[in-house]
DNA sequence: TCTCGTTTTGAAAGCGCTTTCAAAAAAAGA
DNA sequence: TCTTTTTTTGAAAGCGCTTTCAAAACGAGA
């Protein structure tokens, strides 16, 4: 079956008018005589009518795609993101374009290289490891949103968490429990988060005093197989922390299977928190002390922010910090006097 | 800056060609003498110039956009099969529209009548929850990939995993070990996986001999939470199993962490199997056995179904099924005589 | 009933590309 | 050198919509 598309012009016949009212009763009903706009509607709705995106498209330059670009959509944190975003976007009619740099550089500058630019209104660009300057190149030909890092001085609309004083709560949270040496798996240097958040978190012991010696700074990849490896790593270091900080959640649940494994009681022995609050924390055992993420908080003002740049082609910049808060569960404990050493 | 938007006439301009000479440098490159195809790559070079893919696809009829259907974006198991199915679709040259259906079925009926079918070239639906006259309404306008249910005969491209044989063997395992009162957390009675796996249990029960009562079958929603709070109401229940299987490994880990948090020993007291073989499956404590769920290959084939029949425009309909395999892990082992009566 | 100011309508010109068709150019054959 | 065949090219007609502009229809005031 699949009676040939129909298009304005079979609409405009059918109901006696000529195509430009039929478009007109699509985009300004109101200026068309209740009359014919009431019989152009019925001959819509008896053949299922329902214009090409591609035609309107391309005579009012929108296709109504925004992008949203992820280094890792099986990455939970940010499929959260993602999804809020969509609801956000979907309720305003956009749908949504995804992309995966793979948590690879290159992969996502050949992306925006290679997208037509036209073919969407504008992209959100999720924990973006790009330099500045690659999203003011991409800013130039298309609305941008940058949503994570913070891209300080850059004119571009863009959110990030507030990660130091995210990690300012945080050791400041273990430093109240009595720990002193903290670890902190940072994640991968490679990435413009793990740079970071090395920054943070040493101010962060700084400000308390507390020695923060390049060992104690732990580079892995962004997994739950990430921080299991580096846990084991630090397993054979003799200046054995009393806490350690996960730069995630993955990460922090991977190093506590792996201390797990080796017999460390914990929190007893060992205190870990991790980053993000994902579902799970609450889930695994002991279940994990994180950083509150507002993950849905932060799609959702992606959405909006570039929901606002489309609609009214502003140039204006906004930028938005959202609050970390530490959520305490049962992975943190004082540090108790039988340390690893009793082994 | 940004140069106005360079067209292809400004390509045959400055090339001092046609433009039906550009066009053909662009899709037919043979058919252009090589001085003047070098003149206009290099005229394409100097300005940058990208061709409209809207204008292209109002031309063709094709967009070059694929649009994937999830439930949940956040559920790690549909995020793996769109992570590698967007990664073959990337490899050909087309892009993914996603769209998430919130795991409510008329949402994502909603969707198949607000989008308009141009936009996108086919659609790959993971985990639909329709029926198949749905499924095949849509495929009328559409090629259509159905990927994760069975959908049995309805003549459209699908695949599935084998679900019948990976609870028999899951069953054959746990019987093997010893067990005999064996509880299913099958999901949500709303969904179709949840409708269609009570049934594989039964069967592979069946076929053990083992007996299974209504009480063994309890409904939960697909997530951590769901599998927690169903945990809390089997608890209350006197005839307890010694094994229990989660649709999910969100469904298990969930329980897993309530029978915990009442003291009760995994292994020891209960034995608990998960579905999907997650990586979180590895690194919660006990680690998880579970159902091996081939997320890759299945996103994988669907996009290599989707290509293929957009490609040809073939419209024969392929089946395949992928085999589900059981991974031995930490929480799984005989029932020990030690039970819960014993409290 | 006739103007004049409004509102409503349709014709036509794009939007930027592909593709057909016939003409022009090049190559091959005589 | 002159045909004939083959290859390469450009003009023009879409693809399905929006939007401008001027004409048509309408309603009000005189």
């Amino acid at each position: 079956m699949a009676a040939h598309r129909n298009t304005i012009d079979t609409i405009a016949d059918r109901a006696g008018v000529s195509i430009s009212t039929v478009s007109r009763v699509m985009n300004k009903p109101e200026s068309v005589r209740e009359e014919k706009r009431k019989r152009v509607l019925m001959v819509m709705k008896e053949l299922d009518y329902s214009p090409s995106p591609l035609a309107r498209g391309l005579a009012t330059d929108s296709l109504g795609l925004i992008g949203i670009m992820v280094p890792n959509i099986t990455n939970q944190a940010n499929a959260r993101i993602v999804y809020a975003a969509m609801d956000r976007l979907e309720q305003s009619g956009f749908r949504v374009l995804l992309f995966d740099s793979r948590e690879d550089f290159e992969r996502e500058m050949e992306i925006y290289r290679s997208v037509p630019k036209k073919m969407m209104d504008g992209i959100i660009i999720i924990f973006g490891n790009g330099e500045n300057s690659d999203y003011l190149a991409l800013a130039e030909g298309l609305p941008v949103v940058l949503a994570g890092p913070p891209n300080l001085g850059i004119p571009i609309d863009r959110l990030s968490s507030d990660e130091p004083a995210g990690f300012r709560n945080l050791v400041k949270y273990l430093h109240a429990l009595g720990h002193r040496k903290i670890s902190f798996f940072y994640g991968s240097i490679k990435t413009k988060g793990g740079q970071r958040r090395i920054e943070y978190f040493r101010r962060a012991m700084e400000e308390l005093n507390l020695a923060c010696p390049e060992e104690r700074l732990i580079d892995c990849s962004w997994t739950l197989e990430g921080g299991y490896e580096a846990a084991g790593r630090l397993l054979a270091e003799k200046d054995f922390p009393t806490a350690i900080i996960g730069s995630s959640d993955q990460i922090a649940i991977g190093a506590m299977r792996r201390f797990l494994e080796d017999g460390l009681l914990i929190p007893g022995d060992l205190s870990i928190v991790g980053f993000d609050n994902s579902p799970m924390a609450r889930y695994v055992t002991p279940s994990l002390t994180s950083l509150d993420f507002p993950h849905g908080a932060l799609g959702e003002k992606a959405a909006e922010l570039m929901i606002a740049k489309v609609r009214h082609r502003e140039c204006g910049h906004e930028e938005l910090v959202l609050p970390l808060e530490v959520v305490i569960r049962e992975s943190t404990a004082p540090p108790s006097e039988r340390r690893r050493e009793s082994q």
